[in-house]
RNA sequence: GUGGAUGUGGCCUAAUGGUUAGGGCACCUGACUGUGGUCCAGGCGGCUGUGGGUUCGAGUCCCAUCAUCCACCCCA
């Protein structure tokens, strides 16, 4: 191993699994042009207030995870922790609202949280992620489900199961979260500590523990969707009405109550099995007053990402069928002085008439043919000394065992086109 | 941040505390003249993660450190 490792919970997208990475690009992209959703890319890094204010200081991304540092000009920077805040600083600083409603937009990038790296979790990972800005009405929220559904569906994803929850608004979040609380300092012996603390810090939180010992108390606990004021609830059951409409199954996840501040009303994850002990490898919900706190216009929004690399660990566990990347059809040897110049001829001129080309560049005429056999080509072009003395090419096809043929050099582009062409009929 | 496991060439791996750390994959070269995949031959590549210690002698035992993996927390 050299002197230099990558940083810990980075890694090398190897060319052996970039068709992974291909197919998935492909099909999140397809799919949110399908939806209407266009792209916007963002700033890696911004400025770090827009993450505590906008994700909340109590949250463990600003508190432990975030890659803050300071610039040459002092400016307190930060590398995006999630995709969100920065969409929305977007839509504000851009004037988006002046669109028409609703605003649909979608990035893929990198992300960066500082955490302890295990399977399925990086400090450099990247996420696809979907936001519609400006509309209160569910047919929103139902949006993104749709859209997240059917990215894993075409990707033939098994095992799926959808959670789903809603979070209350500043209308009824506070009165649940007092018959919450009231309800965990009855049963204060039966619990974890950890609960203990988060009935002060983070009170929605006791719901998701693992703790056995919590869950006969989660188990009998309030249930926050029972509880919703009229506007969530008509909100959460007109959702649910189009989702059985549509026989999308959802489980009703009264202990899913997600991280972030921001949201409200609709939470939601997917779930997937084969990665380990992290299943979510989506999450997302609504946040109508982010953008509010943020300086824009009240404007209601609903978004989610998705992990990609959950998603591709997804992949190879069930095998999903992944296309080969394209290789060059032709590679060219060649053997001599007088004959390099003509196969570099060559080589410029197939790739001007856009066949797919590659050289060799050392070695015997047995090792290039070995080169190309590796290479995966579909032709060998050989052009030595016998075929310079008739101005001709011999062309071997790699597929068709040791047959070959001498083709005149200025016919060869015109030969390996039509039979490229026949191929692909 | 906490806990556990593991570190031998690019990858996989062998070596009762005892010679110059062995093999496989891959890679490169060759096999009468200019012809790929199989087979054959040869070759490149290691201060056994690093630093200490025990010992006549350490890949092997001990300590530390670093890295990776897995799990917790939490999330994608």
């Amino acid at each position: 191993m050299g002197k230099y490792t990558r940083p810990k919970g980075t890694q090398d997208l190897l060319p052996a699994t970039q068709r992974y990475w291909e197919y998935l690009r492909a099909t999140v992209r397809r799919e949110a042009l399908q939806y209407g959703f266009e792209r916007i890319d963002l700033p890696l890094f911004e400025e770090t207030a827009l993450f505590t204010r906008g994700v909340g200081e109590a949250t463990d991304i600003v508190e432990k995870e975030m890659y803050s540092f300071e610039d040459k000009g002092g400016r307190k920077i930060t590398l995006r922790p999630e995709f969100t805040a920065g969409v929305v600083r977007a839509y504000i600083e851009n004037g988006m609202r002046v669109q028409p409603k609703p605003v649909k937009l979608y990035s893929v990038g990198p992300i960066f949280r500082y955490e302890r790296p295990q399977a399925g979790r990086y400090r450099q990972f990247h996420q696809f992620n979907a936001e519609v800005l400006g509309v209160q009405e569910p047919l929103a929220d139902l949006e993104v489900m749709l859209l997240a559904w059917d990215i894993y569906a075409a990707l033939d994803f098994q095992g799926l199961a959808f959670q789903l929850n809603s979070t209350g608004c500043p209308q009824c979040r506070p009165a649940y979260i007092q018959t919450l609380t009231a309800y965990y300092h009855q049963h204060a012996a039966e619990i974890c500590d950890t609960c203990r603390r988060r009935l002060t810090t983070n009170p929605l939180r006791v719901l998701d523990c693992k703790e056995t010992r919590c869950q006969p108390v989660i188990a009998g606990a309030p249930k926050i969707a029972e509880q919703l004021c009229t506007e969530c609830e008509t909100h959460f059951t007109a959702l649910r009405g189009y989702l059985d409409e549509l026989e999308k199954p959802y489980t009703l996840n009264h202990r899913l109550v997600r991280g972030l501040d921001y949201y409200t009303k609709t939470v939601f994850e997917v779930w997937a099995e084969g990665i380990g002990a992290q299943a979510a490898v989506c999450g997302g919900g609504r946040y109508d007053g982010l953008i509010e706190l943020l300086g824009g216009p009240p404007t209601p929004a609903v978004g989610f990402a998705a992990g990609l690399e959950r998603i591709i660990m997804v992949m190879q566990h069930q095998e999903t069928p992944v296309p080969e990347l394209p290789t060059p059809p032709v590679f060219i040897a060649h053997l001599g002085a007088a004959a390099s110049r003509v196969a570099v001829q060559l080589l410029v001129d197939l790739r001007a008439a856009g066949i797919g080309a590659q050289i060799a560049m050392s070695g015997s005429l047995r090792s290039q043919l070995r080169t190309a056999d590796r290479k995966g080509g579909r032709f060998a072009l050989i052009i030595g000394e016998r075929e310079m003395e008739h101005g001709e090419v011999t062309v071997k096809d790699m597929a068709q065992g040791w047959s070959q043929t001498s083709i005149p050099l200025e016919a060869v582009v015109a030969w390996v086109q039509a039979r490229l062409k026949r191929v692909s009929e």
